[in-house]
RNA sequence: GGAGGAGUGGCCGAGCGGUCUAAGGCAGCGGUUUUGAAAACCGCCGUACCGGCAACGGUACCAGGGGUUCGAAUCCCUUCUCCUCCGCCA
């Protein structure tokens, strides 16, 4: 076996004797190896715990292929699957020696005085062999597990097969936008003239695609928020305030890095992260645990910040807060059976909590299933809500409902006790509520007045301490 | 940040250089007994990887990593986590 290949708990990569063990098993955390500290991967990460089962991958290396050129990712499989054999040959004969020498081990003891430096001599040369084998295996297993990270889930047949945004199909439109009879404002505008939003100061000490919502301004985010939180609560999911400064083993668990890296905010003198959802540490709520099939499906409602680099954006949304580096969000995430039925149907439960709660704001919006090139790495299945934004008179996502299937479970090494006894990986779903600020965007500008107030949605009045109307300084 | 203490299987807890594939207990599963249940008794009762159609075999795992040794749960170093006290602090 490879040391490293292990998962859970009481398994540990401690190759060999025992103790001289590979250092394989960091292979894959190096993003801080250059301070020299220890990484914290995931162990599951380690093994079998990437994406697919490395098992599954060999015996269906074409629909593996298949994934990768779709959803446009740049990884030889030929490399992994080489890599894979490779490792198993050493493997073989490493435990061979290791067994040689457990056997000499065991000899040593009971052997009489003649005996006895023969079989020593043995001992120390099996474990020299043994301590040449271990570095190789570790350079193997190093490479093995980069590649493994890299390995994306399979999509469902009914994604589309396309390259990029315009490849979504559209499913359906819930709501007609306004025609309005006077010119609309776009959100920039009226935010501005509404007093909600501070643009000048920030950007002054905090940088570009900074804000600071003010007054009413952020106590409508905050009405947002709130709502969406207790709409999920009313469904049935558990509200809860993680951290948003995480070990890379959740950014890598759940399946952010390594490919993500550069859209994450890093400090390194802690080596932590800030998420960039709070899906993050929503699921790795139970890295590390086995979970009962009773208990699921288990419904969180997060509530974070959310801050990304948006390395690569230049340029790109610069006016007014649709792309932002910190932001509000509540967002849902569920623990459900390895059952792809189940999946399905809590799938589109999500997507109906967030709909109920556009519906809430009165926002028109139309649902598209993502394409293979749009999906993640570890996605099987999106689909985004995009909303009307009267000001860019164009559809614009505002969430994203994807399924994973065991992708985040097994980089989590989080498990589930089927009825038989057999442990099996749970899958994983998320959906965002509601993100702020982008949301205030066609909240604003669809609900606005030829005078420049805007009406507020009725639901989101009592949280307004009873305003339902925003009006012009 | 400083000073102490602790980390063993689902849980409690023994072990402190070789027979540990870890005592004992609890919980769980199967059985005997019983009208039924309880109790008692007997047995089973970790995970992962590699090889194998399978039966099965091998290896690894006593918080993580490194070291000493022919051999480490046991010795040394180190990291992490938790607890107690001190300092600082929203």
């Amino acid at each position: 076996m490879s040391p490293l290949s292990c998962g859970p708990r009481r398994c540990r990569s401690r190759a060999s004797t025992g103790r001289r063990a590979l250092r394989a098993s960091r292979a894959l955390g190096g993003l801080w190896r250059g301070a020299g500290c220890p990484t914290d991967l995931p162990r599951s990460a380690i093994s079998g715990g990437a994406m697919l089962d490395i098992q599954f991958i060999r015996h269906n290396a074409d629909r593996v292929r298949a994934a990768i050129k779709n959803k446009r990712l740049e990884l030889e499989l030929d490399d992994l699957l080489a890599a894979d054999k490779e490792r198993r040959e050493i493997t073989t004969l490493l435990e061979q020696k290791r067994a040689r020498k457990n056997e000499l081990s065991a000899l040593i003891p009971k052997a009489g005085k003649d005996d006895r430096p023969r079989l020593v001599d043995e001992a120390k040369q099996t474990r020299s062999d043994i301590e040449q084998l271990e570095p190789r295996l570790a350079e193997v297993q190093r490479r093995f597990n980069d590649l493994m990270l890299r390995v994306p889930s399979l999509p469902r047949p009914e994604v589309p097969i396309g390259k990029g945004e315009d490849d979504n199909v559209e499913i359906r439109r819930v709501g007609t936008p306004r025609t309005f009879d006077f010119t609309p404002r776009d959100h920039v505008d009226l935010m501005t003239s509404l007093g909600l939003i501070d643009w000048d100061g920030p950007r002054k000490f905090a940088g570009g695609r900074s804000y600071a919502l003010v007054g009413d301004g952020a106590l409508l985010e905050m009405a947002i928020l709130r709502l969406a939180v207790d709409t999920l609560i009313d469904r049935g999911m558990m509200l809860v305030s993680p951290p948003v400064l995480v070990k890379e083993r959740a950014m890598m668990g759940t399946g952010y890095f390594p490919l993500g890296v550069e859209q994450a905010y890093a400090v390194p003198a802690d080596e932590l992260f800030l998420v960039g959802t709070s899906e993050v540490p929503l699921v790795s709520l139970h890295c590390d645990d086995t979970l009962e099939l009773a208990a699921l499906p288990i419904r969180y409602a997060g509530i974070s910040p959310c801050f990304r680099r948006e390395a690569g954006a230049h340029g790109k949304d610069t006016r007014g807060i649709y792309r932002v580096h910190q932001f509000m969000k509540v967002e849902q995430v569920v623990f459900c059976p390895p059952d792809e039925a189940v999946a399905e149907k809590l799938h589109y439960e999500l997507l109906g909590n967030a709909e109920a709660i556009l519906a809430k704001l009165e926002i028109p919006y139309r649902v598209a299933i993502a394409c293979t090139g749009e999906i993640g790495l570890g996605q099987t299945r999106k689909h985004e809500v995009e909303s009307w934004m009267p000001g860019r008179s164009a559809y614009s996502e505002t969430h994203s409902c994807s399924t994973l299937g065991d992708f985040q479970a097994r980089r989590s090494n989080i498990r589930v006790r089927l009825e038989d006894g057999t442990l099996s990986y749970p899958y994983t779903l998320n959906n965002t509520a509601v993100a702020s600020p982008r949301i205030l965007i066609p909240l604003l500008e669809n609900h606005q007045n030829a005078d420049g107030s805007v009406t507020l949605p009725e639901a989101l009045v009592p949280y307004m301490r009873g305003k339902d109307k925003l009006l012009p300084r």
